[in-house]
DNA sequence: AACAAATGCTTGACAGCGCAAGTATTCATC
DNA sequence: GATGAATACTTGCGCTGTCAAGCATTTGTT
């Protein structure tokens, strides 16, 4: 019942890397968190969430592909939902396609919330993490977090940009 | 009271980095948690908390370094240490040079709770973050994780390591 | 066509965390 | 050496998240 044999500890630098990773992971979303709630009063979940609708075709999506883009559980994105609802910016609709599905919808006023919202976000993600960094590194991080992301959820989904300029 | 004259927006790899960065954040934790719960019937919060300690000089630690240390906040580590008090893997103890503070002490269980839970626990974090990089990228990694944590926490403080074999 | 299994979402019960207030001890000042 | 400010920790309360159960709809099978 044992599958530990003689286990392959971290190296001195792995093991920096390592502490340094889970200090960045503990700060950076309360960091994060703080500038929207104190700017904008929403969570980071919540301006994700938003943020993604606003990416999307008919600024809709259903519920759980909304989850897996923001990364989160269903049950967190349905009382997620509730409150942006009950704050006017967000709707459901059932699909008309599927009758078990609901579809979110960002509604006029959550749309201006995020184009609002946006320029001070944005400036904290700068601030806080590109800046810092040399546009070497910031490859280099994409790389990385590649690779731990494939790792870690092998079939999760990213955001497909809107092809911001090109075609 | 306008602070944002056109802001900055990410470019096309920024936002990309940005994503794979939010997702790992969001993904890993979760992953981390998983594995001692299931293993160990502890949160990676508690491992920390436990591994900081088994760490420390008479595997003590004052309550507010032991937060410090742990990327927690003082009322979060109150509560963590009632939890692992009960289950008789640490004790609390008045600090005798300052009665306002209170020493976290790793009890003889607590050591082999840590000691028998560190092997899967390694295990995972190579699976999921070491092993998948270069050892370059190891090294990248540290870097840039380096400079975001001074960016987001600039008084942020790491454990510092007990010279694991050189002097 | 009917029934079982699977899918998509919501919700009740419960646990953990943050905020702010509370308590105890130490430090600083006079 | 008293009194007020500062420090260290704990705790009551509310919010948010997870887990598991529940409900509605669709899909697959006979």
């Amino acid at each position: 019942m044992d599958a530990e044999q003689e286990p392959r500890w971290l190296d001195a630098v792995e093991q920096q890397t390592w502490f340094e990773l889970i200090a960045v992971m503990s700060w950076l979303p309360d960091a994060l968190d703080a500038q929207l709630s104190r700017d904008a009063d929403i969570s980071h979940f919540e301006y994700q969430v938003m943020a993604m609708l606003s990416m999307s075709a008919q600024r809709t999506r259903r519920m759980s592909d909304l989850a897996a883009l923001a990364n989160g559980s269903l049950p967190r994105l349905s009382r997620t939902i509730d409150r942006l609802d009950r704050r006017g910016w967000v709707t459901r609709r059932p699909d008309p396609d599927d009758g078990r599905a609901t579809l979110a919808v960002l509604t006029d006023a959550g749309w201006e919330k995020v184009v609002a919202t946006a320029p001070g976000h944005v400036a904290e993600v700068r601030r806080l993490v590109i800046d810092p960094l040399t546009k070497a590194q910031v490859r280099q991080l994409h790389e990385i977090a590649n690779r731990i992301r494939h790792a870690v959820q092998p079939d999760a989904c990213l955001p497909t940009l809107p092809a911001p300029d090109g075609p």
